[in-house]
DNA sequence: TGTACATCAGTGAACGCGCGTTCACTGATGTAC
DNA sequence: TGTACATCAGTGAACGCGCGTTCACTGATGTAC
């Protein structure tokens, strides 16, 4: 009874259950420790109390397991940006659900510029929706920088962002979530359309950037509150250039 | 004689004579082919002709050495950052050498917007010189992925950017060479005072982010012709939004 | 100018380790009759 | 409802590899007298 609830712990049954999903988990703990390189074939085995040649009836190899644990990584920082940009709602009132769509966000915002014009406020909802995007981005990296690191660089795996392996529990992939973001500002007519296409590349890069220089370059002892900070004025940066 | 000229082969003396820097070099080719993750201490002492324990008359383990070729590496992308700012500031004509200094960038540049206004000359060279910094940064990326891996992603690296080891041949480290870019832009009266802290950063993140996403994520694909056209773009974002 | 000696950059051999991967196998599961 | 059998997820043992690191050593260099 004790042994079906600890998994590596020793199984009662010969069979695993499902022991692809468990190497996954396993992978992602490491990850989340140490990043792509500690993900370990072995190890992993090893955790869901199991040979290590049974990974071999699931992956063909070692990097074929990495891939899926990075497929999963990316799909926990998809969970966390649809949790920021569920917040960034919630704090222009239960009303401006800009989640749910653009077609439904026309709930007037208090502090637009023009209270009383509709587009107004389509343009205050997609602006919380990007932001809520990057801050999400961000706080990802610093709460979860093993699978941050996993999650967008190990190669030749947002090649197909729209992958559904890669999607949250939302569905939806990160890179689905930040173009849904942008399609609101051209939607909102804030971002003009010659300049819609690619977007996501030069929104996604200064945040990127940002991500990888806090959690392993130049700015890696930057205190919880200045990279907040550092966050707001790099999406104040986006938005005035996008 | 011809013994003395390629270093992998049979040393003609038992002292090696320049043993340290030969294990960079042969660190900063096993990085240039495959990252910091290839940086390794008894190849390096191969490749030197050098049995594997001498590695430790001169480091004091392998991560002394990881951490001796990502500065070395720096200093490379110094190098490349400092010729594209060169050229940016050739196009220009050769009056306007922008990297002798701003005292001595007054000279009018017939392409900007007030011909007699000195500090539209300045400004221009300003912005020139901040480009050239951004597309120094991405071509040494493109051009040297494993290199600019290695020199931005070793942890514990940049904390000190300043420091001598990382600077290139003429003296200046990346950091340092985008730091005299923005004050130039602050001196050019374009960059506004209370933005000028930090800006480092803001710039850094964008043009960092780019060049990972070009090497490492959904962007591998991309030409150069592409990925030159980005880069213009993103620069264009960050100037906008500076 | 020549000899004695301290210094220290290199040698040679070996260590323990953990990795990814392969082999022939075994035993639980589910289906056909 | 019971038995025969195919399937295939797991076992157990072993492999070769290259790594970082340590040991006691040797031989070239440069300095003091």
């Amino acid at each position: 009874m004790s042994a079906d609830a600890s998994p590596p712990a020793v199984r009662a049954t010969y069979r695993h259950g499902d022991l692809r999903e468990a190497l996954v988990a396993a992978g992602l703990q490491m990850a989340e420790a140490g990043g792509p390189a500690a993900v370990v074939l072995r190890e992993a085995t090893r955790r869901a109390g199991v040979t290590p040649n049974a990974a071999y009836r699931h992956f063909a190899d070692r990097d074929a397991l990495l891939r899926a644990v990075a497929d999963a990584a990316q799909g926990l920082a998809a969970d966390r940006m649809e949790q920021a940009v569920a917040a960034a709602a919630r704090v222009a009132g239960p009303a401006a659900d800009v989640v749910a769509g653009p077609t439904i966000g026309l709930a007037k915002d208090p502090a637009a510029d023009t209270a009383f014009d509709p587009a107004a406020g389509l343009a205050a909802d997609a602006r919380r929706m990007l932001r809520g995007v990057g801050t999400g981005y961000i706080a990802f990296a610093r709460e979860q920088p093993g699978l941050f690191r996993t999650a967008f660089s190990v190669p030749d795996h947002l090649a197909n962002s729209a992958d559904p392996v890669k999607a949250g529990a939302l569905g939806r992939t990160p890179f689905q979530i930040l173009g849904a973001a942008l399609d609101a500002w051209a939607a909102a007519g804030i971002l003009p359309p010659e300049r819609r296409a690619n977007a996501e590349l030069y929104a996604w890069s200064a945040v990127h950037g940002l991500g990888m220089l806090v959690i392993d370059g130049p700015l890696r002892g930057l205190s919880a509150d200045m990279v907040t900070a550092a966050t707001s004025r790099l999406l104040d940066m986006v938005e005035r250039g996008l």
